[in-house]
RNA sequence: AGGGGUGUCGCCAAGUUGGUAAGGCAACGGAUUUUGGUUCCGUCAUUCGAGGGUUCGAAUCCUUCCGCCCCUGCCA
């Protein structure tokens, strides 16, 4: 070993562990790192959100620290305990365990309530009696300065009054909001006053009837942050022009305050990330549900086979920046098979059958073979795959004209059957209609287990199940949900909906193998060149149904396209 | 009277105080292979949004343009 091999350049860390690196170095925070991940209960969560989740709870483990679940509950009319429920779920899923610290910024509610009231006191903010339209048209534009409510110089105890008012229930829906006495004329318009409290005579789902006012996210964030002692506080890109007003309200609080720091959310091709368009997709039916093996969502992912390493290895791999971006849908089917290769069991299963019948094989023999259940992992052990004189093989395995540098079987031309026999195709026999019904092969009983005494090779190795103990399942195989890379971006008049891919999801029969019939719901396989499959949760003993996470690459195919 | 961000290969993304463009995905070659998969090995930015300037030397400093994203919810 020498010295000079160590030179290697690391990989530079991302601005946010920079950061975090400054930080303690000069003792910002005492050293401490404190994240959190804080969802609003209105939806599933989604891969979008992974990358949070990975962020936050990766920080905290990295630098010895701790990550809170926080939910973001402050708007009763869109959040229920079921996505309460699903995230959590989905946030363990995940791999991250937020221990004892799980909050709800619903039970700050009281808490909030004595802040907004501290600052009413100090004359930071004031009861508005504008209506939302007026408040509009008071806000100005992007490039006109707005103006100051007639209502912006009640006093402290007009202002305190009317807001213990508020909270008693005495006035209806949208007559009065609690403001922040800011600037109306800032160039940020976040900072023109902003609403830090709206009447909702709506029943929140933990809160229930206690309360009839709630908190702005502005207002309920930073608070809920600094209470928890966070210490970084990370969100996305379009929350940049609301730091000022998250520094603004704890400094006026005399508050701790963390630090928000954006960063670029993740985009993906092909897929629709917005909880809006999500929530879209599932209520008009466009979809199974939350959990369709379609959707970006993180159940989705699961109900698709798709591992949560995986999940977990894209979010390492795109990286924090702050510069928008969009990746790949390939970079996440790379994660998907690169641990699925690793990890599943290879089996077979036959999708597009066509029979093959051996002339030289024993009438009603069946022998059962020991195989693998991984080539490269013989630590998986094995199962027994049964053979016999009729034999299923993928139908585009056979070529009776074969392309050139076509490998696999042909009239007259020998082959592998994975573990198996070598078999020699000697005649293809058709129905009136020239339609293939069968191919008649013999076998060399010498190739037993797939070689051959006198070491002669074979170009093609094919998979394939016994004709009478295969096991019939479905199978579903995805595609791209949407038809464009970018969904968002229509032709004019056109949503996202204008372009749902048709043939987004395919169902189709299988002949599987026995020993898949051990199978349970969410287990992953290979089967052979077909692609990875998780055993679906619709599943029942007579009918197995298998999901196609993702297709192997293939190169043959590629080719033939060109 | 607009403000706040951001632009490095088809995609993601490193580039410490200026010293002469990491890595991954994709793509394309080749070797190995009981599936055309996997694995391995190789190729892939004279150039950093564009133009000026400073400098022996700039993706990094100055300057002027240009593109894209976010902000006018009593959503988060």
């Amino acid at each position: 070993m020498n010295n000079d091999a160590e030179k290697k350049p690391e990989p530079g860390k991302d601005f946010i562990r920079a950061m975090i690196d400054e930080d303690i170095k000069n003792r910002t925070f005492d050293g401490r790192v404190h994240t959190r991940f804080p969802p609003e209960p209105n939806g599933y969560l989604h891969i979008g959100h992974a990358k949070s989740i990975c962020l936050n709870f990766g920080l905290a483990k990295e630098y010895g620290g701790k990550c809170n679940l926080r939910f973001d509950d402050t708007n009763p009319l869109k959040e229920s305990n079921e996505y309460v429920r699903s995230i959590k779920e989905d946030v363990r899923w995940l791999g991250f365990d937020w221990e004892e610290r799980e909050f709800y910024a619903s039970d700050y509610f009281e808490k909030l309530y004595a802040f907004a009231e501290q600052l009413i006191q100090a004359g930071k903010a004031y009861v508005d009696s504008l209506s939302a339209e007026q408040i509009r048209e008071y806000r100005g534009t992007l490039t006109l300065p707005g103006k100051e409510s007639p209502y912006r110089g009640r006093s402290v105890e007009e202002n305190l009054d009317l807001f213990r008012r508020m909270r008693a229930g005495e006035f209806p829906d949208g007559s009065h909001v609690l403001r922040a006495r800011i600037d109306m004329s800032a160039a940020n318009v976040i900072m023109r006053d902003p609403t830090l409290y709206r009447i909702r005579h709506a029943e929140h789902h933990r809160s229930g009837k206690a309360w009839c006012i709630y908190p702005m996210y502005d207002f309920t964030h930073c608070i809920s942050d600094s209470l928890e002692g966070i210490t970084n506080s990370l969100c996305s890109l379009e929350f940049e022009n609301n730091r000022e007003l998250y520094d603004w309200t704890l400094e006026n609080l005399g508050a701790y305050r963390p630090r928000q720091t954006e960063f670029s959310r993740l985009n993906i091709t092909r897929t629709v990330l917005s909880k809006r368009k999500l929530i879209q997709l599932v209520t008009e039916k466009k979809v199974g549900g939350w959990d369709d093996p379609r959707l970006p969502t993180l159940s989705g992912m699961r109900r698709r086979g798709y591992p949560p390493e995986a999940v977990r290895e894209l979010c390492a791999r795109v990286g924090v920046a702050r510069a928008p971006s969009v990746v790949e849908f390939g970079m996440l089917e790379f994660c998907v098979r690169e641990h699925l290769n690793r990890v599943a069991p290879r089996l077979m299963a036959v999708l597009n059958p066509i029979k093959l019948v051996i002339e030289n094989y024993p009438e009603g023999q069946v022998e059962w073979f020991d195989m693998p259940l991984s080539p490269e992992n013989p630590d998986l052990g094995t199962r027994k795959v049964p053979f016999s004189r009729e034999i299923l093989i993928e139908a585009e395995d056979f070529a009776e004209v074969p392309p050139p540098k076509f490998h696999r079987l042909k009239p007259g031309g020998e082959v592998r059957l994975r573990y198996a026999y070598y078999v020699t195709c000697n005649e293809v026999v058709k129905d009136k209609d020239g339609k293939i019904v069968e191919l008649r092969c013999l076998y060399d009983p010498q190739s037993r287990g797939g070689d051959t005494p006198d070491g002669r090779k074979v170009k093609g190795t094919l998979h394939w199940v016994s004709a009478g103990q295969a096991l019939p399942a479905e199978v579903r195989l995805y595609d791209y949900l949407f038809t464009r890379d970018d969904p968002e971006d229509m032709p004019e008049g056109q949503t996202f909906l204008d372009c749902l891919n048709p043939d987004s999801l395919k169902v189709g029969r299988a002949f599987i193998e026995p020993a898949l019939a051990q199978c349970g719901v969410g287990d992953r396989v290979q089967f052979e060149r077909l692609g990875y499959f998780c055993k679906d949760k619709d599943s029942t003993p007579e009918n197995p149904v298998w999901n196609r996470s993702v297709t192997l690459k293939d190169s043959w195919a590629k080719q033939q396209s060109r």
